[in-house]
DNA sequence: CCGGTTTCAGAAACCGGTTTCAGAGTAGAA
DNA sequence: TTCTACTCTGAAACCGGTTTCTGAAACCGG
């Protein structure tokens, strides 16, 4: 049996289409008040809904959000994409999303023209900025013919970037370091090719050097994100120098992993190693022993993207391009034990 | 400057837009090779692609398979969607994501004809079986008029489902415990009204009635999936019962909680108490100490879910509708400290 | 050489909406 | 009373593909 249709709706309110199409589309003018009821009557009991595509085809919008996201095993993409389709659904779009896998993938024109063909009416560009893989975008200055917001990424004056505070978040975290009176606080980083790892390397770096402590470059261990990696560093980096106190370790995973390393070796945390994460994975609070880390809200940040995406298509609707601006979400410190020494 | 269309690759190449059509098709019969040919130069040139839109609404396809999910915070559903988004553009698809919030939401009605209204060429239904929440399948039974394959559910015999063998894991993980001399061996199990959660709880349940232990009331506490619920389940756990040795924790967050309440009452783990968890997120591994587990792929669910869907998409495209089947994941056990006694 | 099948290609209808344009009816102004 | 102005509605064009139908040309056995 064929879809009702719009005609199907018109002839059962006695009306034409274009009236039908006229109440669908909310227009309150041009529609009399009782003509207006007979249609809504018509649809309710038809139980119509009007089809995308033949919208879409018209007006040359979907009604669709086109999501780029990566590395969704970890629990910051997820939380980011979680709040990107809630949001996107109060808005009344749909997420159509696209996974990256390669995170230097470079058949980047191929997939803006596949959300392209699709006609979503903006896209949220999810994929961190590692090594040189948001180069394309030197190429495509504005050529970009539909909305784009992008996350996580080095603020750019013609983009709009809605991203966490990564430094102010090292800051945050090697500030706590010192006043809990560690002397000589390590890092251990996430992959430097990361414009996130190393933004939290510099707030460790400036937190450090404004309050005349130093930051030797063996102090500096660089991991992968993994766990395993955390564990490996804080060997490294203790073997290296085993007067270090305190360890900034840019997330949760490479913490976890960096205190089993720490009880490898008999080092108490935090009375011989005070230790910082970063994230707050709703798991960090049950680390042995409980881990002081950066909160990020990510899911608010997947809302605010959203939300920021939702004005710039307005707005371009309007033919009135909305300016581009940066957001910036302040992380704050969940202090725990693993940092916390007998107050001074 | 409006998009270019196919009537514009028609003119460049000097055909009709039904042959440009026919190239687009792939249909080797019915275009000689040198117009063929003559066809993709200009395609390429003109860096045509074509309007899904106008696509969808001819021929009531979209490319697009529409995916219901629930919990994206949680580790597995992360690594579900992202199996599931794999193997759907691999098939050539596109995920159209919509999340649900209450589980238990009943405006299932208006969820499938908004994606009837997008034409989805198939539907992943990954939320969980909680409580009643699928009892709208009742009334459409077969009305569905797009395919649809359900994950971790009950299988029914009219249904296409794709699941984890929980009861598997359930047994896999209780007679570990038996194996390594456990007498008494407690569960904490998942919010009763899941599926998933029940069927673990089975497992348990036969694993020691066929080995001809107890299963006492108490020795079953009820968690949330949270790890503040597994912290408080193993402190009543023990209360209640001192004399248990070996706990089976039906996921890896929970057992977190109950490692830190083990530590918090001087219980050696797994000296004193065994314990055992589910799911094998990545920092299980990690745990303190780390904590023996089921492992489920949740990637490869998605990927075999969508698999099916595409089996059962092509079928019906034939119309030779598949028979309806289900497919159960076999989980396997990772062993490690938490429950590794003195080999006997 | 002829009727019949097969291959190739184009014209036009069609999918289901939106939008333009034009016309009818009514109200208000001159 | 007539002229504008505004409200309401329908007919028809349009969006960009797919598909049907039709016909020309090529091929083929008799």
């Amino acid at each position: 049996m064929p879809r009702t249709t719009i005609a199907d709706v018109a002839r059962v309110a006695g009306v034409s289409k274009a009236t039908v199409s006229r109440v669908l589309a909310g227009q309150t003018k041009y529609v009399r008040d009782e003509t207006r009821q007979r249609v809504l009557v018509a649809i309710d009991e038809l139980e119509y809904h009007p089809s995308n595509a033949a919208r879409s085809l018209k007006s040359k919008r979907s009604f669709t959000l086109g999501i780029v996201g990566y590395g969704l095993e970890y629990f910051g993409p997820s939380c980011t994409l979680s709040g990107v389709e809630q949001e996107t659904s109060a808005l009344g779009y749909t997420v159509l999303l696209h996974l990256i896998r390669q995170p230097e993938t470079n058949n980047v024109d191929q997939l803006l023209r596949k959300m392209q063909s699709r006609y979503v009416d903006g896209v949220i560009w999810a994929v961190p900025e590692i090594g040189s893989n948001h180069a394309w975008l030197k190429n495509r200055t504005l050529t970009l013919s539909v909305p784009i917001v992008f996350l996580s990424m080095e603020p750019q004056p013609d983009l709009f970037v809605v991203s966490v505070d990564n430094y102010s978040g090292g800051l945050l975290a090697t500030r706590h370091l010192i006043a809990q009176g560690c002397q000589n606080i390590g890092l251990i980083a996430g992959p430097l090719d990361w414009w996130e790892a190393r933004q939290r390397k510099r707030g460790w770096q400036e937190a450090l050097e404004s309050a005349g402590l130093s930051t030797r470059d063996g102090f500096i261990a660089e991991g992968n994100w993994l766990a395993a990696s955390g564990e490996y560093s804080l060997i490294q980096l203790l073997d290296k120098h085993p007067d270090i106190d305190g360890v900034f370790i840019c997330n949760d995973r490479m913490a976890s992993g960096a205190l089993k390393a720490a009880r490898q070796l008999g080092r108490r945390v935090p009375e011989d190693l005070a230790i910082v994460g970063f994230d707050d994975t709703p798991d960090a609070a049950y680390f042995y022993p409980p881990l002081t880390t950066v909160r990020q809200d990510m899911v608010e940040l997947g809302r605010r993207a959203v939300r920021e995406l939702g004005k710039v298509i307005a707005a371009s609707r309007c033919s009135d391009p909305a300016s581009p601006e940066t957001i910036m979400l302040q992380p704050e410190l969940a202090v725990r034990e693993s940092s916390r020494l007998a107050a001074g």
